[in-house]
DNA sequence: AACGCGACCTGCGAGC
DNA sequence: TGCTCGCAGGTCGCGT
C-alpha cells in the first residue's frame, strides 16, 4: 500500500503517540514479519524490552524508531562506559500491507496482527503499538544507527539526529525533503542508461516514489514511463520531479487531514485515490487532459516491470528511435 | 552498471 | 458452489 504519503502519515502520527514512551514487554505473534532481523524474535523482544523511544524518523518508505536504554537501566557488565554500546533504533518497512496501529489493550487482536510492542503508561494514550500486516512484504527489525556526513535521515522528521539507519543508507532523500538536491539527482539521471519510470522507482536515486505516483507524476508532466533518461533535459526532468513532488503534497495533506482516530491509519490517504488519480488505474477510461481539449483519448495499461502502467497514448507518446 | 526475473505472502474479484 | 487465474501501491538478491 504505502508509498511516501502514507508513511510520512504514518510517522506523524505515531510521533506524538511513541516519543518518550519505554516499551515494556514485545509479543511476536509471527517470526516471519522479522524476517530482517538475522537474530532472531527472542533477541529482538530481549534488546527492546526496556528501551526508550526517542523519535520517530524517515528515509523514504523507511521508518525507524531511535532508542535510548532507560535511564537507571544497569550497564552490561561486560562494556565498559568509555564503550558505550552502538546507538540502534527499531526500524519498519510496511512493505505493500504493513499498518502500524496505536490501540487500546481491550481492542481485539487483528486478524493478521504479527507484533505487539506494550509501552509504558502515558496518561490516555493507548497502551499498544501493532505493526498488522497482511502479506508479510513488510517487517520490524532492530538496526544500528552509523553516522552521515550528510545531514541526517531529513525526510520531514522534526528532530534529524546526525545519525542514520544502516538498514536506509543505501536510500537517496525524497523529493519533498528540504535537502533533496535536483542538481544532484538530474546528474545521476543522465548518466543511467534506462528508462525513466525504472528511474524513478529506483530508491537509491530519489525515494518515496512506487508504482502509483510514478504514473501520476509521469502523466502529469506528460511523459512516457521508456523515455531514455541520457536523453532528459533539464526541464524535463524538472517538470517530473515537481509533477511527484505535487502529487505526493495533495495526498500527504489528504492523508493528514483524515487522520484524526485513536490509531495511526496507514489507509489514510485512500480517500485520495478515488478522487484524484489521473492515470492510475484508469485503463480505458478517457485522459482528463485531453477530455480537457475536447479530445477523448482511453488510457492505457501495459506490464512494465512486472506491474502495470497507465499511459495516455496522446500526451504521453512513446518514445521512438532518436525522436520525441 | 543495468536488466529481468523469482522469491517473499495473503486475499479479492472475475470467469468458468 | 467451488475452482483457478490474475492482480495488488515493495524490496532484495541472483544470474546474465
Amino acid at each position: 500500500m504505502p508509498e511516501l504519503p502514507e508513511v510520512e502519515v504514518v510517522r506523524r502520527g505515531l510521533v506524538s503517540w511513541v516519543r518518550g514512551r519505554t516499551i515494556t514487554s514485545v509479543d511476536v505473534l509471527d517470526p516471519r514479519s522479522l524476517r530482517r532481523h538475522a537474530l532472531g524474535p527472542e533477541d529482538f523482544a530481549g534488546n527492546l524490552e526496556g528501551a526508550r523511544v526517542l523519535d520517530v524518523v524517515r528515509r523514504g518508505k523507511f521508518l525507524w524508531m531511535p532508542l535510548a536504554d532507560t535511564p537507571g537501566d544497569p550497564a552490561p557488565h561486560n562494556q565498559a562506559p568509555h564503550n558505550p554500546a552502538p546507538a540502534v533504533a527499531l526500524m519498519a518497512h510496511l512493505g505493500m500491507s504493513g499498518q502500524l496501529l496505536m490501540q487500546d489493550a481491550r481492542v481485539p487482536d487483528e486478524k493478521h496482527l504479527k507484533v505487539r510492542l506494550r509501552l509504558s503508561a502515558a496518561g490516555d494514550m493507548p497502551e499498544q503499538l501493532r505493526f498488522v500486516d497482511q502479506r508479510i512484504f513488510g517487517g520490524l527489525f532492530l538496526t544500528s544507527l552509523i553516522p552521515t556526513d550528510d545531514g541526517g535521515p531529513g525526510g520531514l522528521a522534526e528532530t534529524p539526529l546526525p545519525l542514520i539507519a544502516e538498514e536506509a543508507s543505501h536510500i537517496a532523500r525524497d523529493p519533498l525533503d528540504p535537502h533533496f538536491s535536483f542538481d544532484a539527482f538530474y546528474r545521476r539521471l543522465r548518466a543511467r542508461k534506462t528508462g525513466l519510470k525504472r528511474a524513478l522507482l529506483d530508491q537509491g536515486l530519489v525515494s518515496g516514489i512506487g508504482n502509483i505516483y510514478a504514473d501520476e507524476a509521469l502523466w502529469k508532466a506528460q511523459l512516457h514511463y521508456a523515455r531514455p533518461t541520457d536523453t532528459l533535459r533539464r526541464a524535463e526532468a524538472l517538470r517530473v520531479l515537481d509533477a511527484a513532488r505535487d502529487v505526493m503534497t495533495d495526498a500527504l495533506a489528504a492523508g493528514g487531514t483524515s487522520f484524526d482516530s485513536l490509531y495511526v491509519n496507514v489507509n489514510g490517504a485512500s480517500g485520495y485515490f478515488e478522487r484524484s488519480l489521473n492515470a492510475y488505474g484508469r485503463e480505458g477510461l478517457p485522459c482528463r487532459r485531453c477530455a480537457a481539449a475536447g479530445r477523448v483519448s482511453p488510457l492505457l495499461r501495459e506490464q512494465f516491470m512486472n506491474r502495470s502502467s497507465y499511459t495516455c497514448p496522446v500526451c504521453q507518446p512513446r518514445p521512438r528511435n532518436g525522436r520525441w
